[in-house]
DNA sequence: CCTGCATTAAAGGTCTAATATTTAGTTGAC
DNA sequence: GTCAACTAAATATTAGACCTTTAATGCAGG
């Protein structure tokens, strides 16, 4: 603890010379602990599944108290990388962060920043197609048979709206999946949602717009089969820039 | 509390039919507040400035306690929903997310998984050449300004790695922000850093390297200054998967 | 032997209440 | 009028108690 008001006072000492200095961050207990912890944790002190210290522990350890102790423990909780258990033998176990912690965060971002409608297909053009090439190129035969299910189910669903876009969705998703690329799927996975919302809506899918969504999903799946990686991503690039200039006249 | 406590009892009722489901989720009383709170915020009913009730008040209405207030509102912090400010007048402040709070988390979960170079650059690869088409498309005068002072200063640090790669790095954002497209701002800016940190050495950006790289650069800009999308796009695509094969090789 | 129940211990979860610190306004001396 | 001291209102931190959950342990009855 004199530790710690040891820091708060150097961070709050007159700078008496004429040192031009932005605005000053002052950590509070609990970021600090978290940060050490943190650090602890990505420096691979201590690794994936390793138990931290219990709560009363860290309390005596850190000499702060335990609602400070705590809060840093939940702040590393929201972050993924800590997942805690109540109960006897329950406690803090280091864990790796998920796609989960990107996906809601992302989530967070674009639903409360309204972020528009074209921003949204312009991410996705960014993605999807480099993503269509990495899966032509490394997909496994489990990934193809999901993505050909995937494109089935549409096909089925063509006249329902909801089971058209809920296979839409899928069939992307699982092309993004077989690209093995941990953070295009996470991204992909951060604004399918948001995309799923925003072009959930009778008049942005006519008939004639499915069929050609069916037709055109159709050839890529095929150009996957058959790991044609440049014809995979020349396919989706055109679709997805066709889908967003028809969305762009609408 | 009564409230809280049926919630818990109603979520440990027992399935006295032989219904088959996955395990129960048990949240904590932070956890309810905080949806709820985070409900009323992008739900809208509390838009970006607002001032939250402070604690003692949430206190109240929500019949916990003050910890659990506290540690609820510290989620949201977390979230990037709300700024706390200390002292008279101070409180809880609604805020958007800012693009740092997407950072934050994607560079944790680059780190802590160990991502292979190979998937930051894909993902690189993914977003810059559309980043470069938007930028070309919407960018403004001072975009413009700014890139080319950034190229400027790469050329004029050619001999030294640092220079050159902080230069390059400073480029390849300006152009991302010249998109004017958040998601992808946020998205490059996340795996920016990693990538600098991965390329980081004098064995991958040999002279002839650098030369290369400084040309290709140069006709990017002209194509952006053009405004001419799909020159940029192409020029874009061609950098970064000539990069790309280059640390493959290497 | 093994099943099932009660007990207990260890951990996190929650509550209360007090104290410390920060900050914005207010007042008063000059 | 201006600056310093004071005051009030808010969060930050601490302390300690009690509650709840969970796993291990032990014991009784099959």
């Amino acid at each position: 603890m004199a530790q710690y008001r040891e820091q708060m006072a150097a961070l709050k000492s007159p700078a008496s010379s004429s040192l031009k200095l932005g605005p000053v961050k002052i950590p509070r207990a609990a970021e600090v602990l978290a940060n050490q912890l943190r650090e602890e944790i990505v420096g691979g002190r201590l690794s994936d599944g390793d138990m931290l210290p219990n709560e009363r522990e860290l309390t005596e350890s850190s000499g702060l108290s335990r609602s400070s102790v705590r809060d840093a423990l939940r702040m590393l909780e929201l972050e993924g990388l800590i997942a805690t258990k109540q109960g006897r033998n329950g406690g803090s176990r280091v864990c790796k962060p998920g796609r989960d912690t990107i996906v809601k965060t992302v989530s967070l971002f674009i639903s409360s920043r309204r972020t528009r409608r074209v921003s949204l297909v312009e991410a996705r053009g960014a993605i999807e197609p480099t993503a269509a090439m990495l899966a032509a190129k490394h997909r496994t035969d489990e990934d193809l048979a999901r993505i050909q299910e995937k494109h089935a189910a549409m096909v089925a669903g063509i006249d329902d709206l909801d089971r058209f876009l809920r296979g839409n969705l899928d069939w992307h998703m699982a092309i993004v999946h077989a690209s093995h690329n941990d953070l295009l799927i996470a991204f992909m996975e951060s604004i399918s949602h948001a995309v799923y919302d925003v072009t959930n809506d009778e008049t942005l899918n006519p008939p004639e717009v499915r069929q050609q969504v069916v037709r055109i999903h159709g050839r890529i799946t095929d150009a996957i089969e058959k790991q044609d990686p440049a014809e995979a991503k020349r396919l989706m690039e055109r679709h997805v820039t066709a889908y967003a200039e028809f969305l762009g006249m609408s």
